[in-house]
DNA sequence: CGATATCTTGAGGAATCTCAATACTAGTGG
DNA sequence: CCACTAGTATTGAGATTCCTCAAGATATCG
């Protein structure tokens, strides 16, 4: 057997569903106008008139850390584009393991599937601000609007991709690989934002990078420091990894 | 360091891509009126009329066993439905170690993805018949059939699902439960075509079941025989297995 | 500044992998 | 029809990675 990690064995006792604070913005006059993830997210597909449409149905709220967001099997009744914050995607099995299949971050959309229940749980990293849409009114809009579909098909594709390469991590590379693997995509992303790409800030306990890799919390403790002493990280703190020699980590990496 | 794998690795030394041997058949009236995986596919989406459109598009190609289909990173000039037989698609590391992300099978659509370039490799596991379509052409369809789009994108939905499924397989489950739950996939999909859902036949070899799940050839022969042991399986030939115990298999899965 | 959660480190164990030998199966040619 | 070959599957023994359990260190928050 494997292992039933505690903190995934915790998740039976959880408290129920945290209440998400309302941000109080709803009179806002365009929030999508001032939306800092515009050019990020789906939203991107609509043009200034359309997006009044979308504007018109969107409401934000706020999580905080540790908050569930949505709950595997219960009614998708909301589509979210997540604001600023980490949200990490999951799902289980009965007796509590836990498979973590993505980390989501600001500009990235909750609920591509258009299912009618979700197909997994969301939960808050640490504080997260989100933009909800009710899934109705969002169904409408992509009738009106054929490139929104477009635009959903294109992210659905991506995240197949990245679907398959998280398989291949997983099926077939070691802890080091993983870890090195997991380090370069967060620094990648960090990129994309504007942030300096050698310094990683980690949202996510060694809990989260363990169930996202397929490993347990020691192995990711004992990998990091590894390459640590090797010479590619250095760590202020322990949610703050610095790469020190990126051609070593991406050879890490293997890829 | 995990295995590379011989069978992986052979890969390396492949004979340059098999030539597919074309049916004879492009003159045939109306391939799609006949298509006998018509229903399941993505070609359900279209009504009569519109099928015509399709119709005129597409030819037939059969591929023998162990044929490269398509290889990751060549330009994606063609879609692939999938007539009989079945595909597995890949994705290698550069020392030759394979992760299968899939088996496709009579009616599964191949190359959801519409990218510019090959996001996998794909290969025929026996005698494969395939209906293929030029992408261009079918993506002139898509702008005409928004019904095809959507289609596409609830494909694309399943097929995430079942992506993050396979992740929390990978990532968490035992061997047993590995292989446990595949058979059960077999059966379904067995099931779903009419055929009963207590036989299976593995079209794929022991390398590409251990391809699939994360495990070695030998792993998955332990597994199978121990399975059979326990009186769950029983094997009739190599690759014939019939469900004999189904929920004690179903428990094995965890689920 | 203390309490609590999280992270790190260590020692031992278990599942799975590697390497190697044997058995089976299917196809081939005598 | 049978022996032979090549490929594939099974089984065994030992090695290795990663997991489990446990203790200690560090960080976080009230």
């Amino acid at each position: 057997m494997l292992m039933a990690t505690p903190h995934a064995a915790t998740r039976a006792s959880r408290a129920p569903l945290v209440a998400p604070r309302r941000a109080a913005e709803p009179a806002l006059p365009d929030p999508c106008r001032t939306c800092a993830v515009r050019a990020l997210s789906v939203c991107a597909a609509l043009k200034g008139a359309e997006m009044a449409g979308l504007a018109g149905i969107v409401g934000r709220s706020q999580y905080p850390a540790g908050a569930t967001i949505m709950m595997e099997g219960d009614p998708a009744d909301h589509l979210f584009n997540i604001i600023e914050g980490t949200v990490q995607i999951y799902r289980l099995l009965p007796d509590g393991r836990r498979q973590i299949t993505g980390f989501l971050m600001g500009g990235d959309f909750l609920g591509l599937a258009l299912n009618d229940t979700n197909p997994y749980s969301a939960e808050a990293v640490g504080t997260v601000s989100l933009c909800r849409l009710p899934r109705r009114r969002f169904e409408q809009l992509i009738d009106q609007f054929p490139q929104l579909e477009r635009r959903m098909l294109v992210d659905a594709s991506n995240e197949l991709f990245a679907a398959q390469e998280q398989m291949l991590l997983l099926g077939r590379k070691t802890a080091r690989e993983k870890v090195a693997t997991f380090l370069l995509m967060l620094a990648r992303r960090a990129a994309r934002r504007g942030k300096p790409d050698d310094e990683i800030v980690l949202a996510m306990s060694r809990a989260g990078i363990g169930d996202y890799l397929g490993l347990t919390i020691e192995t990711v403790s004992r990998t990091i420091t590894r390459l640590r002493r090797d010479g590619i990280l250095a760590l202020h703190g322990a949610n703050r990894v610095e790469i020190v020699d990126r051609e070593a980590l991406e050879d890490a990496a293997e890829g």
